[in-house]
Formats: C-alpha cells, structure tokens, sequence
DNA sequence: AGCACCACTTAGGAGGCAAAAT
DNA sequence: ATTTTGCCTCCTAAGTGGTGCT
C-alpha cells in the first residue's frame, strides 16, 4: 500500500488472507479442546473483567456500560460500495481518548505508560468516554447499555412524542394534501415529501458528501433515478436506503402526488437531479416544528410504526391457543418491519430447511392418506356417503411414496441392525454365542416385504387392518394428523415470510413496547414469549400498563 | 445560508451457545 | 450422542437532528 501510494486497499482477491484465517481457526480449536475447568475460568475472568468495566455509578445508582471494549484495529469494511472500504482502521491510543467523569469520582487509570487525552466533568451529556476515528473521522463514544435508566427515560420519551403526534396528525396531513396544489414549488416539494414520509415512512434523507460515504439517499435526497412512473398513479421506487439497503416498492398514490412528481421531473435536467431540489431536512424539520415542539420526520416513523402494530393486534384470534395469537403477534410485527424496510440476508441454509419442512409435511400427508384408506377398508360404504377420503392428498405423487417407502425400509432395516449389533455386543459379554446371521436376514426380509405390501395397499386402497382398529379409533388419528400438518405448513408459511424480513429492528426501536405489555395481559400471553430477557429489562419502564392501554 | 461539529438512535451481520431435532 | 436450529449478545457502521460559528 505504501508503495502504490494507495491508502486502502482496492482489490481483495489479491490479498491472501488465508494465514489469518487458519490462525482463527486454530485458536478455535484450541478453546474447543479446553477441558471443563480451564473453560469454566475462562468465563470468570470474562465476567470479573465486565464487573469491573462494565458498570457506572450515574446518580448513585450502578448502570451497565454498552460498548466499554474499544474498537480494535482491522480494515474498514463499511457497508455496499463504501469509498473506504480496505482502509487500514487504526489502534486507538489513550491519548486520543478523552473520559467524561463526575467532579468527585475516581479517575479511571490509563493503561501503564500513557495517559488521557483529556478529563471532563460535563453532565449534560451522557457518554463516558469519546475519541475520533482515523477511517472516517467520525466521533465514537462509549455510552451506558440500553437496559440503563437514562436510556429508558429518552425511549419513553420518544414514544411519548409520537403519541402526541397522533393527535395532530389529521391537520398535518390536511395541510400537506393542501400544500400539494401550491403555486410555490419549495411547498409543492414539501408537502409531497411529507408525503413519503408519513405514508411510505421513508427516512428523512440528510444530505451526505459525495465520494466519501455510500451513496444512498432517503427522501430529501431521493433523485429521478430513483423512481419510475407507471400508467394510472402507480409509482416505483427502487433506491439503497440506510446501510445500502435496497428499497423497492410499488404505490399507487394520490392523484395530485402523481402530478407533482411529473412536473418536477419536467422542470429537471437529468436523472441525477433531486427530486426536491428545494426542500432539505432542515427545512422540513423547521416546519414540522411549528405544528408541535420536537416534531422531525424521524417520529413520522415511530408513530406509523406502532400505530400499525396496534392495528394489526387487532387481529389476535381471542379464542385461539397461545401459539395462535404469538403467531398474529409475529404477523403484526412483519407488517411493521415490512412499512420500515427492515430487511436481511436470506441465510446459507434457507432453501434447505424449507425442503425440510416440505418433507415433513408431505410425510404426514402420507401418514393421513394411510389412514383414509384404513377407514374405507373397514367400512366400505362410507366411499358414496364421505367421497373425500377416496380424494388423492395434494403434493403427494406416485414417485414420491414409492420413494418416501424405501426411505422407511432403509431406516428400518438400520434399526435392525444396530440393534443386531447391539444385542450380540451384550451377548459377547455375557459368553453367549452371538446370534445367527439368518436371524438378521429375516427382519431385512421383513422390511422389504413391508415396502411391497404398502406399494399394493396405496394401489388396490385396501388396507391390511389391525385388529384393534375402528373407524372412531381412525377418525381421531386423522385429526391430530391434521393438526400436525396445519401446524407445520404455519411455520413453512412463516418461514416463507421472515425470509427477507427482520422482525428486530422494528422491536427494538419503533414499536412502543407498551402496546405489547397491554396486548400480553389482554390476551393472556406471558409477556417472556414476545420480550426476552435484555428486552423485558431495556422495556422495564412499560411493563405496568393497564390491559386496555392505548398508543 | 452553509458549514463543521457533536450527541444520540437505528441498523444488520457474525458468532456463540443452548435447546430442539434426529 | 450428535447435528441442526434459533435465539441472543456483541459489534460498530450509518443514520437523524441539534448547535454554534463564519
């Protein structure tokens, strides 16, 4: 790099990382070698470390540390196309770090042979520590964690400002439906803009510099480029959003929103040009300002957010089972994450695990086709008075059974033969004589003539019955098969629906957690299904709200 | 008005670990 | 007993929005 007079690197594929990794891998085996004990130490020490850094006093009162390990040195990755990616991120030295610490508290020391570069006493704010980045020039801090009162004094308050804008959010949008025919065009753009926002919960949309960070844009920063206009008001967006997020998106939208964006563009040069060219965050926020103190396109946001949340509870099945209504929980929460773009990777192993589940289900289908056939068996006349259990079940192809039988026969004669093994193991022991081979052949045998006769009884739809057997017997056996299928396809379903989408994000930053303390206590669900542990603490401030609580 | 700076919230991925499935 | 999964914690980047200076 000093050579090429680069100051990052440009090309990874010609960089061996290999000797890094193999180290990594190594150390890892090495910790996976550790016996109980040296574990077990190793997890003290971790924990007396935290003990010691890992706390505040603020108040008198012991707070937890969220980031209290600096960052090490590494390269910088950044996220999508970032100009800096392979910047070397240096070590940051005491030096450069400057501790905020209350008058009479003891000065934490620095390490051996260095010192602070500074040490403040300033209580109007609420970090500890702060030093600047050598990649980025950015300003880090070491803040309290989140379950820490003072951050849960600032959520409360957050959601606290978002219900204020539920009341006022009426004249706001009757203005900006207003301001959409004005004859100013910095108004015009506005009110179009606060129109994304409140409908689309777009992000504000700072303005960022060219050619040092990622290009990606919200919605004052949005650029022809960024959207397509169909036939009849539909419009497309498809831009990268916060962390190069992608943001597609298709909305028929109002009339006089549709107008304004084909005289905008008319009005433009290229497709690189802003959208609004005369509207900033700034701006908009200043105006947002004079309908209620502290409103900024952000708390649009939070108030769609969990104004949506709390209307899509409202489809929580009353009578169902728990699982039910955790389900319409999880479903309330997708259609947040899905308004707010809160988007993932889909994981490695995706496609596989739906094979999985479709496996599972097709098996139990299998199971129930069985069953119908033994029902028919016994009694025959049921064909004409109950025709869909002579109906084939969907999905389930000859191929497939005959191969899903030799499955079952291969697994049992496993089954055979360990247990074969097994038995002359203890029979060894024991100074017996082993048992014969034969004795083995004829189970192989077994499970061979079983497959047969399955084949021919999913054929001919006579099943070779068990005496005990009985239609009611049957019947019930159906049931719970179907029950076993329902609950199967729901997580498939699931599965299907959160492969894209990250419910956490909107859980953690945009849902008022009030709503779901209220909704628990309503629907008679224990609060640690939705909230785990870190959430429940983080969200102590909400937890005792009335059943009937309303956002 | 335009900016640099500052303080804080919001964001998704990696990896570890325990529970569940096989 | 072993593998798979899913949850949780950690990590730090990337936003928002305020202030104060020129």
């Amino acid at each position: 790099m000093a050579k090429s007079k680069k100051n990052h690197i440009e090309e990874f594929d010609k960089c061996d990382f290999t000797p890094i990794f193999d180290y990594l891998e190594r150390e890892k085996e090495k910790r996976k070698a550790m016996s109980k004990e040296e574990k077990q130490r190793l997890k003290e020490e971790k924990l007396q470390l935290e003990e010691k850094y890992g706390f505040c006093y603020l108040d008198g009162r012991k707070q937890k540390v969220g980031n209290f390990r600096i960052e090490p040195p590494g390269l910088f990755r950044g996220r999508g196309k970032h100009p800096k990616t392979g910047s070397l991120k240096l070590r940051v030295q005491p030096e450069q770090v400057t501790i905020n610490i209350g008058k009479d508290a003891k000065i934490p020391e620095p390490p051996a042979g260095h010192s602070w570069n500074k040490v403040i006493h300033d209580n109007t704010v609420t970090w500890l520590a702060t030093w600047k980045e050598n990649v980025n020039e950015n300003i880090k801090y070491v803040f309290l964690a989140a379950n820490s009162t003072l951050k849960g004094q600032s959520d409360f308050k957050k959601f606290e400002k978002a219900r204020e804008l539920k009341d006022i959010v009426a004249k706001i949008r009757e203005d900006y439906n207003r301001d959409m025919k004005s004859k100013i065009t910095a108004i015009r753009q506005r009110a179009t803009a606060m129109y994304f926002i409140d409908r689309l919960a777009l992000r504000a949309g700072n303005e960022k510099k060219e050619g040092e960070e990622a290009d990606t844009v919200g919605c004052c920063s949005l650029r022809f480029e960024h959207i397509k206009l169909g036939p009849s008001n539909v419009v497309h967006f498809d831009f990268l959003g916060k962390d190069s997020i992608r943001y597609q998106n298709t909305v028929t939208v109002e009339v006089q929103v549709y107008k304004n964006l084909k005289v905008f563009r008319r009005h433009s040069e290229t497709e690189k040009d802003q959208l609004f060219d005369r509207v900033n965050t700034q701006e908009l926020n200043k105006h947002l300002s004079s309908y209620m103190e502290g409103l900024t396109a952000k708390v649009f946001r939070t108030y769609n957010a969990s104004h949506t949340f709390q209307e899509q509870l409202k489809n929580t099945p009353v009578s169902g089972t728990v699982n039910e209504k955790i389900l319409a929980y999880n479903r309330a929460n997708r259609e947040v994450a899905i308004l707010c773009n809160h988007q993932r990777t889909i994981s490695k192993t995706f496609d596989n695990q739906m094979n999985r589940i479709e496996d599972k289900i097709r098996a139990l289908k299998y199971q129930k086709m069985r069953l119908k056939k033994t029902i028919l068996t016994l009694d025959p006349k049921l064909k004409k008075k109950r025709p869909e259990l002579d109906e084939p079940e969907s999905d389930l192809g000859e191929d497939w059974c005959e191969e899903y039988e030799k499955h079952l026969e291969e697994k049992e004669k496993e089954k055979y033969r360990k247990k074969f093994e097994k038995d002359n193991d203890k029979r060894k022991e024991e100074g017996k004589k082993p048992l014969p081979e034969s004795e083995l052949n004829a189970q192989l045998k077994e499970a061979e003539e079983k497959t047969k006769q399955f084949a021919k009884e999913r054929k001919t739809g006579k099943i070779d019955v068990k005496k005990s057997q009985t239609v009611e017997k049957v019947e019930v056996q159906i049931e719970k098969t179907d029950e076993r299928i329902k609950a199967a396809n729901l997580t498939k379903v699931e599965k299907e629906e959160n492969k894209t989408t990250a419910l956490g994000t909107s859980k953690i930053n945009y849902i008022d957690p009030r709503i779901s303390a209220a909704w628990c206590y309503k629907y008679d669900v224990p609060i640690d299904k939705i909230f785990n542990k870190s959430l429940r603490d983080k969200f102590k401030w909400a937890m005792e709200v009335d059943k009937d609580w309303e956002f």
